[in-house]
DNA sequence: CTGTTAGCGCTTTCAT
DNA sequence: ATGAAAGCGCTAACAG
C-alpha cells in the first residue's frame, strides 16, 4: 500500500476533500468534533498532513527560507560569528514556523532550490559572483545582510563608523598602525595589499571598515603605509598568524594591530606574546565583531561587539515583515586590556 | 509580468509543452539545432528551466538529501569532527549534482520537509526521539550514520574494537583507569555515571566505545570504579574541563584516560598541564576521531582516527547507491606523545 | 458546514 | 520530431 493522500482519506472517510483540506489548514471552516474525528482517523491511516510539495505548488509557498552563506558550508560552519547569526535566525524562523535551508555561496547558481523556498538571505555577498546577478532578477524576497543589493532590503550594522569608533578608542598620535583586514583583495593567501586594486565586493564591510580606520587616522594626523595594510583570505588562526608574523617582525614595529574580526585579534596577541611583546604597553590591538572566547582570554580584547544572534533575528524578522528598508542595527564599542 | 512557466514558454515560441520539456530533460528526443534555439530563446525569456516544485510533484524526487543533524545546527556547527562529515556529504552530493538540506535533530518533526527531499541521511541518533519514530515509518530512502535503524541501510565503523584497540594501546597493568565518555546517561551536566542508568540510545557509538574500553580492561585485569566513569552531555571544552579537574583531583589520581573525542582529550590535557602533571610519565591520554588541532599540539594525542570526511561521502554515496547493506569503514590507530 | 471544480507547472504516454 | 491530454496532490472559489 502506497502513501495515504489526500483524495484517498477523503474517500476513506466519506467526506470530501475540501472538508479534509480544511481540516488541516483551516479549523474554522467546521466543528470541532469533526476535526478531531477527521484528524484520528487520517493518523491511523497514516495520513500526517497534505503534500507539502503539492502544497507549496499550489500556495505559491513553502515555509521554508534560504540562508545563502557567502562561502562554503564548511568554512562558515566553523566561524563563530556566522554560527552566532544562523543560531539567532534558526530561532526567530521558529518562532514563525517556519524551516531554515542552509546554501553554500560557493554553489553555482540558485536554481535548484528557487522554486523550493519562499526568499532568500543572504549573509555577506556570495563568494560566488554569479550569485550576485541571480539574487538581482529574483522574483522572491530576497534580504542582504552585511551588504547591499540595490533595491532590496538589507540588515547591517554601521561598519564604517564602528570601526572609526574603535580605532579612535586605541589610537594615540605619533603610532605606527598596521591593518589585519579580510578580503580586501582577490588572492587566496595572506599578503600585503601593496598597489593591488582594492576588490569591491558589493561594498563588502571590510571596505567600509577600512575606511572607518583611515578617517580615524586622518583625524590624528597618521598614515597607513602600504606593506602594514594586511589582506587575510579568511578570518582563522592559520592566516592571522602569518599576517601578524610578517608585521610584528618589522622594524621599528607597529605600536597598534587594527584586526576586522576578533578571531584575528585573538592570534595576533598570541603572536605578538610569543614574540615577547608587552600588550598594551607596546602594542595595542583592536578586533571587531565580539566572541565569547574574548572574554576568558588575557588581555581582553578591545572590540566593537555586533550581537551577531540578534542580528540573525532581526533578520528573519525582516525578512517576514516584508518591509523594504535597510536596517541599521546598534553596534557596541567594548573596552578591554588589550588597547 | 510575471516569471515565465514552461507554457507560457511554449506559446511564446510556437511549439508544445512537450518539445520544451524534452529540450531541458531530454536532449535525445529532439535535433541539436532546435534544442539550442529553444535554449537560447529561453534565456532571452528569463526562462531558467522548469519549476522544480512542479517538477517534483511529478516526478516524485527532487533532488534534495536530507542530513538530520543528532542535535541543533548550533551545536553541530561547531564541532570539528561533524563539520568534517558534512564536508565529505556536501562533496559528494555536489558530484551527483544533488542538494543538501541540513536539518536539526531535535526539531519536533520530519512532516516540513519530507516532501521535499528524496530521503534522510541521519547522522547520530537524533536527540528528540520522536523522529527516529517517524523515520521508522517513513516511505523515502533512510540512511543512518553512527547508529542503526532496524531494516535501514548504515555507514559505521567497528566502535567498540576500535576503543579496544585504542585501551590496548595505552593501558598497563596496575593502572588506574578513568573514562571520560560522552552521552551516556540522560543528564544536561557533566558527572560521574554512578548509579544511573545507561541510556541505550538506539546502541549509541558511546556505549558500543564503553564496551570496548571495558573488553580491554578486563582483558588487562583492570576494573573500572563507578566514580572514574563520567558522563559529558557535549564534546566541548568547557564539559571536558569540569570532568578533568574532578577525574585528576582525586587521590590517588588515575593514571589513564580513556576520552570519548579528541575535543574532551584535549581539555583533559590541558587540564592535566596546568596541574603540574606530566604526559605521560604521570598520566596518559588516548581520544577518539581524529582532528587536526591534535596534530598541533603537544603532547599529540593517541586516538582512533575515523576520517569523518570519507565517512560522509561513503554515507552520500552508499545512499544514492539503493543497497541496503550496514557497511563498516576502516578506521586507525595512531600513537602520539600522549601514551 | 460540505461538495464540486478549476487549476498551480510540469512530465509522459500515445498518437500523429 | 511533435502535439493533445491525463494526471502528480493539493487549495480556493463558489454553490449548495
Amino acid at each position: 500500500m502506497s502513501k495515504p493522500t489526500l483524495k484517498s482519506v477523503a474517500k476513506a472517510l466519506g467526506v470530501s476533500t475540501a472538508t479534509i483540506s480544511n481540516a488541516f489548514n483551516r479549523p474554522d471552516q467546521l466543528s470541532v468534533a469533526l476535526r478531531e474525528k477527521i484528524l484520528s482517523s487520517c493518523a491511523e491511516l497514516g495520513y500526517d498532513g497534505p503534500n507539502k510539495a503539492a502544497q507549496s505548488l499550489r500556495k505559491g509557498s513553502s515555509g521554508i527560507v534560504a540562508v545563502i552563506l557567502s562561502d562554503s558550508l564548511e568554512y562558515m560552519v566553523s566561524d563563530p560569528v556566522a554560527s552566532q547569526f544562523l543560531q539567532g535566525v534558526a530561532r526567530e524562523l521558529e518562532r514563525q514556523s517556519k524551516h531554515l535551508l542552509l546554501y553554500s555561496g560557493s554553489a553555482d547558481n540558485l536554481d535548484s532550490i528557487t522554486d523550493f523556498v519562499d526568499g532568500f538571505i543572504c549573509y555577506g555577498a556570495p563568494r560566488n559572483l554569479k550569485l550576485i546577478e541571480q539574487l538581482k532578477r529574483c522574483p522572491k524576497r530576497v534580504l542582504t545582510v552585511d551588504f547591499d543589493l540595490p533595491g532590496r532590503p538589507s540588515v547591517n550594522i554601521d561598519n564604517e563608523q564602528a570601526a572609526y569608533d574603535s580605532a579612535m578608542a586605541v589610537l594615540k598620535p605619533g603610532d605606527r598602525v598596521a591593518v589585519l583586514g579580510l578580503r580586501l583583495i582577490d588572492a587566496a593567501d595572506s599578503r600585503t595589499v601593496g598597489t593591488a586594486p582594492l576588490w569591491d565586493n558589493q561594498s563588502s564591510v571590510s571596505h567600509r571598515r577600512l575606511d572607518g580606520y583611515q578617517r580615524a587616522m586622518q583625524q590624528l594626523g597618521l598614515t597607513l603605509s602600504n606593506e602594514l595594510l594586511w589582506h587575510l583570505p579568511e578570518s582563522n588562526q592559520a592566516c592571522a598568524e602569518t599576517a601578524a608574523k610578517a608585521v610584528l617582525s618589522q622594524s621599528p614595529a607597529p605600536t597598534v594591530l587594527l584586526c576586522m574580526s576578533d578571531l584575528i585579534a585573538l592570534s595576533a596577541m598570541r603572536v605578538a606574546l610569543a614574540l615577547g611583546l608587552r600588550i598594551p604597553e607596546q602594542l595595542r590591538v583592536v578586533g571587531f565583531d565580539g566572541i565569547e572566547e574574548t572574554l576568558r582570554y588575557h588581555p581582553t580584547l578591545t572590540s566593537v561587539w555586533q550581537f551577531s544572534d540578534q542580528k540573525g533575528e532581526a533578520a528573519a524578522r525582516a525578512f517576514q515583515s516584508g518591509q523594504d528598508d535597510n536596517q541599521l542595527l546598534p553596534y557596541e564599542l567594548r573596552l578591554g586590556e588589550s588597547s
